[in-house]
DNA sequence: CCTCCACTGGAAACCTAGGCTC
DNA sequence: GAGCCTAGGTTTCCAGTGGAGG
């Protein structure tokens, strides 16, 4: 009996499936990772890293790149897009593209096994020094005869947080390099990142610099209706929702990326709801959803600490400081059994947790009652607890 | 003008996990 | 397996700070 009924359960969602309205044909399209075609109003971009890397065809060393611009502007797609046709172009040249994200990869050892990984080195994860894994690297580079374009992407969070020596090190990794040689691509977020190099990196890494400026609102617009016309059946999206994801993201210094991530949540609410087409309403949801997965995502990897203290603040007034926030910690570490952290150490998890961007940590003086920083969560507490909620140690607290 | 709060944030020392060499 | 090394996280120590209140 139950058997049965289960299995009318799945047969009913299998057909909604098969048979029901249909509005994405095409969902690749609307990922994060794919690189179009044609990549619109980044001519001038394309064409000045091109002239740059093109010298690798010719067996010659291109010079690193720098590009600016703000999330959404392209500046990775561009990247990805560029070395991939040279890929395709180049010939009697071992050419290896390795890319990195080092918000991901946040230590300088894990941007190092990226590369190893990409030029099929076996390093293992830990246990070996800084200089050492550079010398296995280029010793393997010379063996092989690689050619490496390196893509090192939010470079500025790296080097805000670790400084810029290994940024140093790799660029000047090419003289011990006979023959092959290494290339980088770094890419930053942040127009001022220049300040935090050293003359010396700056130099040799910012020989080419490339500025994405923002997409307007148009541009954008014409962005999301060529995708749209190819991820979604005819007719499935209306105007008004593609213009509502245009204006959306224009407003926010023209993100192309959170254009799309929107048309794609937006046509998945549709689906699901079983609309025949997008409309403005199923964009409005879209926004909540992403606001709360980026969140949601962000809250999970956090270390145990980490999420303690986000509690901790949760468990103080909106406006309160970092002998506050130390308080509430101590007392659920003693309820749940966990080890007390310092508060020298809290007050540098709570700028962490800053640069995170989960809670805005600012240093603040009350005169004579002294100086701290005034922390105010940016999470709504229901996330947070959604969030938690998976973990053992955390959930009964919530 | 001076004091003094409640920290901040730099620097160095320490701890731990893991690989390397012999 | 002992004894070495390193990266990354943490603790320890402490000089420094901007302004409210005297």
């Amino acid at each position: 009996m139950l058997k049965e009924e289960n299995e009318n359960i799945l047969d009913d969602i299998f057909n909604k499936i098969l048979t029901g309205k249909k509005i994405i044909i095409d969902p690749t399209v609307l990922n994060n990772d794919y690189i179009p075609n044609y990549l619109p109003f980044r001519e001038k971009q394309i064409t000045s890293i091109g002239q740059s890397l093109a010298l690798i065809l010719k067996g010659n060393k291109s010079s690193n790149l720098l590009l600016y611009g703000k999330t959404g502007t392209g500046k990775t797609v561009v990247a990805r897009y560029i070395t991939e046709k040279l890929i395709e172009r180049v010939n009697n040249i071992n050419l290896i593209v390795a890319y990195s994200n080092t918000r991901i990869s946040n230590t300088g050892y894990r941007i190092l096994l990226d590369l190893a990984n990409a030029i099929n080195l076996d390093i293992p994860f830990t246990g070996l020094s800084i200089g050492e894994v550079l010398k296995r690297l280029s010793d393997h580079i010379s063996k092989e005869k690689y050619f490496i374009i390196l893509i090192l992407d939010e470079i500025d969070y790296f080097t805000k947080t670790h400084g810029d020596n290994l940024l140093y090190d790799l660029t000047r990794s090419n003289e011990n390099l006979h023959p092959g040689f290494l290339s980088i691509i770094g890419i930053s977020n942040d127009l001022n990142f220049k300040e935090y190099l050293n003359p010396r990196v700056l130099s040799s890494l910012g020989e080419e610099e490339i500025v994405f400026p923002p997409y307007t609102a148009i541009e954008i617009k014409s962005i999301l209706e060529k995708r749209a016309d190819i991820a979604f059946e005819n007719g499935a999206i209306s105007q008004a929702a593609i213009s509502l994801c245009s204006a959306l993201a224009g407003s926010e210094h023209g993100d192309a990326r959170r254009a799309v991530d929107l048309l794609r949540i937006a046509a998945e609410v549709a689906e699901r709801e079983e609309a025949n087409k997008v409309e403005e309403k199923h964009v409005r949801i879209a926004v909540q959803r992403i606001e709360r997965d980026r969140n949601y995502d962000a809250l999970i990897s956090l270390p145990l600490q980490q999420k303690i203290i986000l509690i901790s603040i949760l468990k103080s007034n909106s406006n309160c400081t970092t002998g506050d926030v130390y308080q509430n910690y101590r007392d659920i570490c003693k309820k749940i059994g966990i080890e007390i952290l310092t508060q020298r150490r809290i007050s540098g998890i709570l700028s962490e947790l800053d640069l995170l961007g989960l809670i805005t940590a600012n240093v603040v003086n009350h005169g004579r009652y002294g100086r701290t920083k005034k922390i105010r969560n940016l999470v709504s507490s229901q996330i947070i607890r959604e969030a938690f909620k998976e973990d053992q140690t955390l959930s009964n607290l919530l």
